[in-house]
DNA sequence: GCACATTTCTATACCACTAAACGAAGGAGT
DNA sequence: ACTCCTTCGTTTAGTGGTATAGAAATGTGC
């Protein structure tokens, strides 16, 4: 029934070039060394001054707003116009040249499925957009050489800054990158405070974590922690020594286990660890999403019901979170913000190389869903 | 606890300007007319020219393989040598200026936030990536101004080729944007088989699902189906019609309504109504998985249970189907193959622009999950 | 009406790279 | 010894845009 849209190839239409027809006294065509090729070519700076009678310099000056004011109005209108009417466009490729700088940002992640990133990439694509800046994306699968490649590939490129998601707490490549460029750090930050950076703020956020499960009533709360050498793993887990004491619960370490990586497999398998250490606890607090998706694949291959057995917290609220079965508290970090705040960031960096570095972090919110759930009594 | 990790701002240590020392009889040094600021500039042709003693267009030769040939052997190891030593690399600016290409292509898409669209973008951008291209992406959440904001500013920055997953059945930008350069459509199409596409086997898919209710004994399946605007939409809807009719199971324009556009929202108002019009149904098939999620609230709200009252299959397999309450049976499309072969097709059509346009169907596979189960006996 | 200042525009040069035309050197053929 | 050819390299010019210096036009004051 639907064969005849299958696999189907077809002549594409021949494009009319159209060559807008010039008036006034100046003869020449639109850049008449036009190639034969299929596609029209842009209307250049060259174009539009012969058209309005000026210099390709002056032409120039009355495009640009801040040379505006040497060009006397009439002139300027006339170019305007014309520019106008020709439909002409900077070529930024000519003007990156020229000024060396492209306009362009380039961003390293580990891995744009991951449901984390999106939200933050749309924030900085947005956020760079609106001052013209383009984004090109580096996947790295978190691959060492692939790192390696796409940096330089982006470095080849001559990108005006980057912005890494691939940070780890030890990070050695980082001070060669941010020697030569403007450099910006999203959701993680190294050890070593060198860099801007714009992550959530993971003291908060633990803190509303393990706050919320101590007004329900839980007092052993586990932790099954991210990876530590990324700073979110890290910092997660400090906090949550440190708000678990704060809050008067006790810590047990061997309520604690840690993944290799922040992902739902490693998730399971650190939980059944967890679990199978035999020692009691009625809530975990997660690194993160991912993981707090493994604890319940864990939880229930132990015969343990969420939240009636245990609860669980996850971290980030990625989407689905409440669709997950059971729908999953999760700490929300403002992800969209972030991406935002991490292009202002940079492009204050490119405008002013020698400003200082700044740590943003912005406040988390805690979603409560149907994951947590008082203790059940006696314990 | 972590005060000392809030809201710090530091000194960002002053880097050297690495000035490599030149040895040898020419005794300029790199670039003498260095930029004053923080960062080191980039080694250009002409540099190395002058330190391996030829001309830069000899240089140019020598570095590029396709050119390589017509220089001598011990000249060219020369020159290799001193860019090598020298860490050249070659500006793409300039380059592409020169060449008229920017080695970038640009994408256009809804919204990256939108779960079917990550592993599709990754899926290109490795593609791309492995022929030396980039890719620029552009969000345009659908809005027309927006749309023609960002093709402009793809346009501008001389992007080699787009790529559209907005197009529309009715897209008449697309002539315009196709007449300008190679174009690729991706997961949608238009009515106009113009421009090459790369989509899912939709007609293999809604057969899938079909088939797969009707053994498990549905015979009074409904469509949630898409917007009818968009080729999904509208496609998965005449399969659903087709697929129907030949396992001879009764069609009831009651049992199909749509949405608006694709999402869960929408998907709920459309399966409520549906719901409402009290004609009897054991199955959905919905045109997207949210869409499908949208149903999973409509029928919770009107107490009906998937899959005991009401199995639902969605489309497109996007991540965390398996996560869902309950785990959703869908239609899993290629999403990163599908990203693959529009980047095969686009550097094709970058390369042989008069090629002619082809629709390339990838297959799709039914995963089973527990939002299907057979109806319940009597109905 | 002239010197001088100011405004407005043009010419030049450059950004980094490369295709095409050109030229020099060396070898082969007669 | 002379031309012709091949090989390898250089010169030239051009990609589009803009800062800078300087030229031309205009205005000002006496």
């Amino acid at each position: 029934m639907s064969e005849e849209v299958r696999k189907i190839s077809q002549k594409l239409s021949a494009p009319l070039l159209v060559s807008q027809p010039v008036g006034g006294s100046v003869s020449e065509s639109i850049s008449e060394n036009r190639p034969t090729g299929k596609y029209r070519r842009a209307v250049t700076l060259r174009d539009v001054a012969r058209k309005a009678q000026v210099d390709p310099s002056t032409a120039s000056r009355a495009l640009r707003p801040s040379t505006r004011g040497l060009v006397r109005p009439d002139t300027l209108a006339r170019v305007l116009s014309t520019a106008e009417e020709m439909g002409y466009r900077v070529n930024p490729l000519a003007r990156g040249l020229r000024d060396q700088r492209t306009m362009t940002v380039g961003m390293m992640l580990p891995d744009l499925a991951n449901p984390l990133f999106p939200p933050i990439v749309r924030g900085i694509e947005d956020g760079l957009r609106s001052a013209g800046y383009a984004l090109i994306l580096a996947n790295t699968d978190r691959d060492p050489n692939r790192e390696r490649d796409m940096l330089a590939v982006l470095m080849d490129r001559q990108v005006d800054g980057i912005i890494l998601a691939t940070a780890e707490r030890e990070y050695p490549v980082l001070d060669e990158i941010a020697a030569q460029m403007p450099t910006v750090l999203v959701n993680r930050t190294t050890d070593d405070f060198l860099v801007s950076s714009v992550s959530s703020d993971d003291h908060q956020g633990i803190g509303q974590a393990v706050r919320h499960l101590a007004a329900l009533g839980h007092r052993h709360i586990a932790h099954v922690g991210g990876a530590l050498r990324a700073s979110t793993g890290a910092l997660r887990y400090q906090h949550y020594l440190g708000w678990m004491h704060s809050e008067g619960l006790p810590v047990d370490q061997n309520l604690v286990v840690f993944t290799d990586w922040f992902t739902q497999d490693l998730g399971t398998q650190a939980c059944l660890e967890l679990i199978d250490r035999g020692v009691e606890f009625t809530a975990i607090i997660t690194g993160n999403d991912l993981i707090a998706l493994g604890c319940y694949s864990a939880l229930k291959a132990r015969g343990l019901r969420v939240p009636e057995d245990v609860s669980v917290v996850g971290y980030n609220g990625i989407r689905f979170c409440d669709q997950f079965s059971p729908p999953l508290t999760s700490v929300r970090v403002p992800k969209y913000d972030i991406g935002l705040r991490a292009a202002a960031l940079m492009l204050e960096a490119i405008e002013k190389p020698e400003a200082p570095a700044v740590a943003i972090l912005l406040p988390t919110t805690l979603q409560v869903r149907a994951s947590t759930a008082p203790p059940r009594d006696g314990r």
